[in-house]
DNA sequence: GTGCATGCAAATCCTTTGCAGTGAT
DNA sequence: ATCACTGCAAAGGATTTGCATGCAC
């Protein structure tokens, strides 16, 4: 899918949500959409303020904190929690859900899947008789080890 | 075991470890060692220090992280980062490595095995050339659900 | 005796909150 | 016209740091 289609679509898909849950559609909300559209990396909520400040996008950390939330709840973008103060955002529409690997010396990022993770959710479901919506899985390591 | 071997060997292994890596064996590293591994749940750096405190254990915060880093170095304690500002402890030594459960609702948690965690980890270490020591996996969800 | 570890408090980091003003409905 | 959303700055909580003192070696 190109690159426009899918942020069109993530567009219409934020709206609904917005309209669904009674939140207003404001011009700060899509801007901050599209800019984390257009980028490709695993960011930060400082880098991503950082951007808007350097496109003269006048938009406050606490607007960039409750959209990135916001998001995170229509499930636009995916929140990874690699260390106490290390959180990472990445988008996740049109995308396979995966999961990292994190060398612990160049804190080089990488994406993989396994079938065997998903199996392992749904089994504990049904163990334990939880309903598990959301998982967290990192891998730790040393990259040429 | 019982508890009091587990301890002896525990102290035992903690007092190699220093001597190994030349840190002083202090009276308050191994006090803060007894209370974890007194203590049976996933308890936080506050609870441990308000304990120490409680027992008239003149110990600082700055001590208890220090500890709480040594231990975790030399794998008598594990630390899960359920969250930004919910990071968990629980003492590791003569028990199985296992993985968490979490109640979004009630925050209760939950610990269980399945062996194709390690499969996991030991295949991507495979296949991205990397030596794993050490991964996260935590699963968020509902009970009763 | 030397100098690393400790206690204390201030500093730090990311994130959240309070408040007054703005703009979506 | 309403009142939820925004920008700003101050507050917040967990953890780290700096410095003077004390204790392990």
């Amino acid at each position: 899918m190109k690159q426009e289609e899918l942020l069109r679509q993530a567009r219409q898909l934020f709206s609904d949500y917005l309209e669904q849950h009674h939140q207003r559609k404001t011009t700060e909300k899509f801007v901050i959409l599209d800019e984390i559209y257009l980028r490709n990396d695993h960011f930060d909520s400082e880098s991503l303020y950082a951007e808007m400040k350097q496109k003269n996008f006048n938009i406050s950390r606490a607007t960039v904190y409750n959209t990135l939330e916001l998001l995170k709840e229509c499930r636009l973008i995916s929140k990874h929690q690699l260390g106490k103060n290390h959180a990472r955002f990445e988008k996740s529409y049109g995308f396979w859900q995966h999961d990292h690997l994190i060398c612990l010396d160049c804190s080089k990022v990488i994406e993989f899947c396994d079938p065997r993770v998903h199996q392992i959710t749904t089994r504990m479901g049904e163990i334990f008789h939880f309903d598990i919506p959301h998982y967290s899985l990192i891998l730790y390591g040393h990259c040429q080890g």
